[in-house]
Formats: C-alpha cells, sequence, structure tokens
DNA sequence: TTATAAAGTATCGACTCGAAACTATATCAG
DNA sequence: CTGATATAGTTTCGAGTCGATACTTTATAA
C-alpha cells in the first residue's frame, strides 16, 4: 500500500476522461471506438478488433457497434474470404464525427502540459498500456510501421505476416496482429 | 485535431485503469469512494464533498453511498450541529477493505515506470486535474496544509476558514475546502 | 465426415447514472 | 420574527452499459 494519494490522483484522472461524453450524444465508449476505427488499418477493424481494444466481451462488442451502425457512424460487410468475420468501416458521417472532436476532456487535459512535457507524458502512458496489455495477455497494438512483419521495399511495403501489400498511409494505421519489432 | 494517436493513447490508458473492478466485488466508482473517504478530513466527508470528488450528480452519489453502506463499508451519521449535513466514515469493514489493495490496475501502471519517472508522471497528472477542475469550476481539493487557511502554531495547527484547531495527522488529509496557498 | 474452434449475435439481469421532484434544515432580507 | 430562498440530501424513474450464457454460422483439423 502507497502512502501518498498518487492511487487516488489516478483513478481521478482516468475517471474524468473515461467519463467523459463529449456532446453526450454518444457515450464514452462509442468515443473510443470511433477513435479506433478511424486508425486502425483494414484488418484491425473487426468486431474481434474492438474487442481487443476496449477490453470488452465480443457481446458487449456487438451491441456497441449495433449502436454505431443504428446512428449511421459505422457500416458493416461480410469478409468474402472468410464470411465469419465482419469488417467494420466508419462512415462519412462517423469520419465528420471524429473530425468534430472526440473527447473534449482527454484534448484538454493534454493541452495542460507543456509541448515536451506532453511527449514524455504519452510516451510513459504508452509504456504502461503495453507493459499491462502483455500482464493481461491480451493484444499488444502498434503502429503497422514498427511491426516485425512490415518489409519496407523499393516498390512500395507490405505485411509479411498476412503477405498482403501496403499502401503508404497504412504503415501508419494500428494493427492488432502488430509484434513490436 | 492531433494527427497522431495520443488522444487514443490516452483514452485507452483511463479506460483501462476507470473500467477496473479490483476483485468485482465492488464496482469502480465504490473504489474511488472508499479511497476518498479514506483520505479526506471529515469535513469533507460528507456525500458533497464526494459528489465533487466523483463528478456525479448528488442523486448518483446518494445511491453510491447506500450500496457502500449496505455493504457495511460505510457509516451515516447526522450532523448534530447541521443537521442537513451527514457525516460519512469508513467503518473497519471498510478500512479492511482499502488495506486488501483497492485499484490493482493502476496500481500496477505505476509500476510499470521507474520510480523518479513515477513522480514526475504524478506531478503532471496533478496538474492536468487541477487545471481541468478549475476549467469545469469544480472545488480543486488538496491537501489540508497547502492551504491559505492552514497556520502552523507552536501548540498545534489549526485550520483558519472553519476556525478549528487540527491534529497532526489531519493536515495530510484532503480537503474539498482546499485553497491552494 | 465429423468434431472442434473461431467470429459474431441475441437475450437477460445486474448495475450505473443523470434528471426531476421532493424533504428537511439553514440563512437572509425586510 | 416571518416569509423567501438556498443548501444538503433522498427517492424514483428511465436510459444506457456490460458481462454471462446460449446460440448460429463458417472454418479448420482429425
Amino acid at each position: 500500500m502507497s502512502d501518498d494519494h498518487s492511487l487516488e490522483l489516478l483513478s481521478r484522472f482516468a475517471r474524468l476522461i473515461s467519463a467523459d461524453r463529449g456532446d453526450r450524444e454518444l457515450q464514452p465508449v462509442h468515443w473510443l471506438a470511433l477513435g479506433f476505427l478511424n486508425r486502425a488499418n483494414r484488418y484491425s477493424r473487426t468486431p474481434k478488433g474492438l474487442t481487443a481494444w476496449l477490453d470488452q466481451t465480443k457481446g458487449s462488442v456487438s451491441q456497441t457497434i449495433a449502436v454505431l451502425e443504428k446512428k449511421g457512424l459505422v457500416s458493416r460487410h461480410s469478409d468474402p474470404a472468410d464470411k465469419r468475420v465482419v469488417r467494420l468501416d466508419l462512415t462519412a458521417a462517423g469520419q465528420r464525427m471524429i473530425a468534430l472532436g472526440m473527447t473534449p476532456v482527454a484534448e484538454q487535459m493534454l493541452s495542460y502540459l507543456p509541448k515536451n512535457e506532453r511527449a514524455q507524458f504519452i510516451q510513459m502512458v504508452e509504456r504502461m498500456i503495453k507493459n499491462q496489455i502483455s500482464r493481461m495477455q491480451g493484444r499488444q497494438f502498434g503502429l503497422c510501421k514498427d511491426c516485425r512483419n512490415f518489409i519496407r521495399g523499393d516498390s512500395g511495403n507490405h505485411c509479411q505476416l498476412l503477405g498482403v501489400p501496403l499502401q503508404g498511409f497504412e504503415s501508419e494505421q494500428i494493427c492488432i496482429e502488430q509484434d513490436a519489432a
């Protein structure tokens, strides 16, 4: 038991951010989901990917997606290659929603730090998340380009794991298969 | 709109911590409430204090307290001086619960940082929280001893705002009236 | 070909939370 | 001193999240 009040501060901090409902048209978890769908690559934009990212059961994720679909922010398409999997995409409305600014509190929080500290802060956050995920034996996540399976080529990059070519912007996206180099 | 994925990381970090149910006998908000009651001074341990700390409506707080009372973790006493206010205290069972370790994930998260970084991290968190609270026009909170109304005396300290003497340990407690020096 | 695994969906109950209405006590203005 | 207003808290209600469980469909392995 630590005797200082670090834990209280951290818990309160987390609550302030994660209870944020933005414009309250959307629930916190929906903003998280939209954020993920906005930054994840096509292989990760599935209910399974969201399940890992949100740390919810697949049943809950299914409901989350249903809400977003009903609101017209996300579209679902069955994958022709594997008919079990559902591919998710932000609709134009979903993209507009994201662009409006998704998580006011999180954004404001960071804005209170001077720029150099902000980078340092996020770096620490990232380290903690990764440690925690590996402790929970979950998926690591990471940017495509930082993956062991990312092969940079003269005529374009490709993913060795999935054996597919990658477009330029894709190397900056989040991948749930990522295996840190 | 920031183009990096700081916001996703921060949101996810916050969610990991604040969705933590510990041993799942208690809800996240209950751990937060217990933590507050464990560290706040007697004048702050009221439904009102909790309302500010948890950033909930008073109605919700009332329910939160009811749950904790039913579980025998918190006791309620009407204040004789002002019969509108209810004083809250952790019961022995509540203290035991806290001592068992309240927020595994938050604790683990911090443990992934080397000691010196940890202090720095918490300092940044504190700065962000305070800025955010003042933006939301909420109460600032802070340690009793860091308050403008804290008067250190030879025969003991006292609070100028409330006009009461303070015991030694009280100067280290959280106060919702705190006015940073 | 059959068994098992994987990806999702549907349903149910427990729980949180905010809004609104309400009670009781305190304070303030004249 | 009295009526108006403010403050602290409770109650009730409805909307919504979420996990557990059972289920369906499609892939893969034996």
